[in-house]
DNA sequence: ATAAAACTAAGGTAATTACCTTAGGGAAAT
DNA sequence: ATTTCCCTAAGGTAATTACCTTAGTTTTAT
């Protein structure tokens, strides 16, 4: 009996890594490595999978639209979440998916297989890290991970605008005052902003916009 | 000849892709695997190799920190840096540190093999993605500002002490818990800072800070 | 040695932000 | 056609910041 992994990383040097780590196991087998979640789609409607190893953060599809997609169409693979980042917004929006899995890529290789092997028992694995970031949240306030691009898309349009005028100093009152909108109505995009960033001040969120050229 | 490398990753998987990519050179050989930057420091006190690869996200010290704390004590080691993120921001910081090279870990292992030997050589080498994230915020935002603003010397040491800590979203009481002191001192600090500078709220502090390396 | 500057601290007040909840109308998607 | 965002708004509370004043201690400079 050999489980079937199909890898989806655009980064070869660490979908290289997981390939390795797991094929010195010789109940697993390697059936493919995918940079996209494109691709993957593509690739399961013509073959099949036991797993799926599946990064969030890629180019073309993400790993979150991916996972979407594929548990919409009823697909029989198992899917395994293996992210950089342990945000809460994220892994929330993917357990409501039904994913059977989400790993840091913080964990080992002994963890990784360990955890390979409960999902494809039927079972479901998330590792310590990340039930610790649901906990902290358990009143649906997500947290943590600045320096992360996924969250962008997220933001939307408004949003992104609000954060512009954020970004150079603006009160809520000036910035209501420029869009022709309530204060309040500024205090609540903010507010949903950093609960999608997970960031708990205006200037962690500045740093996250200037990492990523919202400012 | 063989081109010692130091590996500095916290994640297990992609320091193993990485170790096991390169390693089928048989002109490189991977010294160790260090999970953050203090363990780099340390190793680096009593060994010598010729090229440290080094990620930036990692726990306890940080690769910023790391390189920057290398550099300035003129360690001999030339620093690869290999991130996730083509931060425009940080790569610019890097680089006026003097950094050797700057590589996503989207590259291939044809690639960093390439950009190893070159920096080995004496040459630095940063790939094109992070070059062309250079390019885009060129013109739009001049980092170095060569003269610093006349303003920045009005600035205590302990003022630009708060100042870095209040650029990475620290709240008072924080700030207060690592300097030892009062939030209420870090409170008159930060006024006395902000009419220094002309400024009325943090946000536009920081972007004061960014714009004079006060950050 | 004395003055000036820097660091510390605290009390108080007003303003602002952070966060929660609820909610209606319109646009977009399925 | 119905559901699901998105944008809007507001009420309320807690936390934090912004700003003022006063003031003791330490360090630095002349």
């Amino acid at each position: 009996m050999t489980i079937k992994i199909l890898i989806a990383d655009d980064h070869p040097l660490i979908a290289k890594g997981i390939k390795d780590s797991l094929e010195t196991n010789s109940s697993i087998s390697i059936v493919g490595i995918m940079p996209n979640g494109k691709e993957v789609i593509d690739y399961l409607e013509k073959h099949t999978v036991d797993i799926l190893l599946l990064d969030i953060d890629m180019p073309v599809m993400n790993g979150m639209d991916c996972a979407s997609s594929l548990l919409q169409k009823n697909s029989s693979v198992k899917i395994v979440m293996l992210s950089m980042h342990q945000d809460a917004y994220t892994i929330k929006k993917l357990m409501d998916l039904g994913v059977s899995g989400y790993l840091l890529k913080t964990i080992s290789s002994e963890e990784l297989l360990f955890a390979i092997k409960k999902v494809y028992n039927g079972e479901s694995y998330f590792n310590a890290d990340v039930t610790k970031a649901l906990l902290n949240t358990a009143n649906s306030q997500p947290r943590k991970s600045p320096t992360d691009s996924p969250l962008v898309n997220d933001l939307t349009k408004r949003e992104k605008e609000i954060i512009k005028y954020v970004c150079q100093g603006l009160s809520n009152h000036e910035i209501g005052e420029k869009l022709f909108i309530s204060h309040k109505t500024v205090d609540t995009h903010r507010t949903n902003i950093m609960r999608k960033l997970g960031v708990r001040n205006a200037i962690s969120l500045v740093r996250f916009a200037l990492r990523n050229n919202l400012s």
